[in-house]
DNA sequence: TGGTTATAGTTTCAATTGCAACTATTAGCA
DNA sequence: TGCTAATAGTTGCAATTGAAACTATAACCA
């Protein structure tokens, strides 16, 4: 077994997505974080909000749909509420749930925001042709039900 | 312009990235904190100044080579120091630089380390067939130097 | 030289996060 | 029913992180 010998970083898949995606991630999130005050966890709340906008979700699916745990989402729906981004209402027939949605001044913002994503989303992509942005899907495909 | 409609998270690349590269990082990382009690900078830190033993690397090339911040490099080698896995001196010519080695404890930490982090990342190349392999390869290369 | 600027690394303090405990409510079932 | 277990969401506290300020040393240059 050599399996002891030194890692080479670089070459290292879980670290090179891991640098890969903070960068992506946090050079998004910075854009909107000066020009909206919204953190990442905040900003996934407002976007599965709005996409599952008729289905009024409580904060558990918020959490299911954004893959944050439930403490982090009831602080960030907290500050979107106190911010009057989104509303939230007691469920009627079951008492413990809660029942959100954007409020029209976080669909303002949300208008905003969606677009400046996209838009990242898509310089990134612009370094790929299309036959590897094919290959990025499938790939992520099979590896996202870990 | 319809920029402005609500995101697909589960479609939004960034989004996807930054799930997966979690979930596989923490879970590595959950296994070497529980049985080492080592966080992700600290074994970074030790992964580089193994890779770069001979070169006695600074605090600075440790936090350039694992991509983190000096603040984070400096207090995880401070606890790695405090535990004798690592030696650090002082740079005889220029004496605001430190000089960082790996002590034999913390290479026999290393060395257990190491294949469990090559272990899980096997894991997770055993979902993609050796042509997909190639291509996430091909495609990090091209995303990367973002 | 000496005076300014830059660099290496640490510290401080506030903000964020993560985990466990807690409250309130509903569901399951003998 | 009435008791126990499960679920939704919040809170508290400790640990982690981030940004700016700080110390010490070296580099630059008139």
């Amino acid at each position: 077994m050599t399996d002891h010998l030194p890692l080479k970083l670089e070459h290292f898949l879980p670290y090179r997505l891991s640098v890969l995606s903070n960068t992506i991630s946090q050079g998004i999130a910075r854009e909107y974080h000066t020009r909206f005050g919204l953190s990442i966890t905040e900003w996934r709340a407002m976007a599965v909000l709005a996409r599952f906008d008729k289905s009024k979700l409580s904060a558990r699916q918020v959490a299911e749909r954004t893959a944050m745990d439930k403490v982090a989402i009831s602080r960030a729906v907290g500050k979107l509420v106190a911010r009057s981004l989104v509303n939230r209402k007691m469920h009627q027939d079951d008492r413990r749930r809660s029942v959100l949605a954007l409020t029209p001044k976080g669909w303002f913002i949300h208008n905003q925001v969606a677009p400046l994503a996209r838009g990242y989303e898509r310089e990134v992509l612009k370094k790929l042709n299309s036959e590897e942005q094919v290959w990025l899907n499938r790939i992520l495909d099979k590896l996202s039900p870990l």
